[in-house]
DNA sequence: ATGAAATAATACCTAAAAAGCATTTATTTG
DNA sequence: CAAATAAATGCTTTTTAGGTATTATTTCAT
């Protein structure tokens, strides 16, 4: 019982008509009686009842119409589901991504793909950016969101995202944005900075914002993530200098003032694989691309 | 996409070795190897990644794989079902009965049933055996159980069970079984008897068993069902004679004194139309047989 | 009644598809 | 570099599906 003499199985169980069935197959009057009977022969099964004149279903007849339209129906879909694995509109894209990433362009970008590929589905997983490089050559993820991308041989690196500093302040702090002249005013409170090890380009960069002010920062506390940054800052253990995009967080009572007037800018990029072929990872970088990277 | 092309490409996606899985499935390798070029040909998918020396799946293709042997499983078990559909070893057997089959009969039957033939389902109606026929020759039972059945040009009719009938008396009443003695001990209680149009022959089976025991009963109450009859014995309203086998029912307190020594007994018939050829009857009717009717 | 129309089956032939065999090409391994 | 392995290619044969013409039977209209 293959799938021709099922669908035509189903032509003449729907019409109750051999010839007119054959029509619409598009197949000859015999070649499908023919059909017919070899399928019942195979079987076993008298499939229909004739009586020279009148065809009807026997019970397993009926039996195998109602289950074979069903089958059909999910072979048709099978074919269609691994055609969009192929195209890649189908499957798993594996990304990896810091906390920040999460309160800027990763929302947008996962609405886009959810709009345009609705059959991918985002495995997201917050990696350290130490780790993500790791984690990227070793297959765990598909694309990573980074803020340092150092060029290499073996990745892809494309910024997507680009945005201003902005100093963490306690909501109680007296500095606002009215009164914010310059970050020499906070030049002597404590600071809570993430870790020198955990991205010493992005450290630099702190540090040079605060050297051009025109002091080096005491720093009381370190931490990689953002959350607990936000938390320290919250119960005024101290102050830190995020990218602004964190005051969309909605993490902790603190008040972000955007450092717009300093050139220092904070960069987020994808970073691939070269030799990634995934058809999945082809379009969610083609959406990278619409987006504006 | 035929069920040949699926289950090469099963062959060859389990084996991951073109020249093995020809082996397996006792065709040509070259045959093999253009019927899966056909199959990717024909979806726009390539579904194995071959490197001259090794053969794996792609995402679409270990998709396919999955899918495919989930639809080929299902396949077989629509051919199996369609097959024992068309033995009569699967489907629906509508059966009408007399409520006092219930505690006879029927219950060893459908336990052969379900052993002999677990496809088929028992569809029960109780039918009163006035209405029997016409539920029969309406085509809205298969195959019915009655005390009385009477010769017909139209429908078949095969004994199956026979029993003695049983004087059914409140369990309070003085007369047991080793003080009975005969009928005639209750000429003067009060009957509770189906009415007659119920069934005459039974009826007047019942009223000949009196009439030897040289009586005519005094009937108080009348009921075509022999759980109602139960009942109003068992709150002392009268007493009845009653088919032994309700002993089985376990309905109401009451006393059951079989009348072995009379030479009236009650017989169950099976009834089933002439032309019917529904090969779920005929498994029906062969367990009926090897059951000893 | 009788002939025309309808309808599925049969007989026979043709075309297409699948399978087999021999060979080739490319790659790995010793 | 030769030998072995494994998939692909070219060509032929076999099998299967499909087409045309015809038959047999039934129904319907005259």
């Amino acid at each position: 019982m293959d799938t021709r003499q099922l669908s035509y199985f189903l032509g003449v169980a729907s019409e109750l008509h051999f010839s007119k069935a054959a029509e619409r197959l598009f197949i000859a009057q015999p070649a499908l009686s023919r059909q017919i009977q070899q399928l019942e022969q195979e079987l076993g099964v008298l499939l229909f009842e004739r009586d020279k004149r009148n065809v009807k279903l026997t019970p397993a007849g009926l039996f195998l119409q109602q289950e074979g339209i069903k089958l059909l129906s999910q072979l048709d879909t099978i074919r269609q589901r691994t055609q969009q694995i192929h195209r890649g509109e189908e499957g798993e894209l594996r990304i990896g991504h810091p906390g920040s990433a999460v309160y800027s362009v990763l929302p947008m970008l996962l609405s886009g793909l959810r709009s345009h590929f609705p059959g991918i589905k985002a495995i997201l997983s917050e990696v350290l950016e130490t780790q993500l490089w790791e984690a990227l050559l070793h297959y765990q993820i598909d694309i990573g969101f980074i803020r340092e991308p150092t060029p290499s041989k073996e990745v892809n690196t494309k910024v997507i995202y680009e945005e201003c500093f902005a100093l963490v302040l306690p909501f109680e702090h007296p500095l606002n944005e009215s009164s914010f002249e310059g970050v020499h005013q906070v030049q002597h409170e404590p600071f809570i900075l993430p870790p020198r090890h955990a991205g010493s380009i992005y450290y630099d960069t702190l540090l040079g914002i605060c050297e051009k002010a025109g002091f080096f920062p005491h720093i009381v506390h370190e931490s990689n993530f953002g959350a607990t940054i936000l938390k320290l800052v919250e119960h005024g253990l101290g102050m830190s200098i995020m990218p602004y995009s964190y005051s969309n967080a909605g993490i902790g009572k603190v008040r972000f003032i955007a450092l717009n007037n300093i050139p220092e800018r904070t960069q987020l990029s994808v970073v691939w694989r070269k030799n990634d072929t995934n058809p999945i990872l082809q379009n969610f970088l083609s959406l990278v691309e619409a987006f504006g990277g």
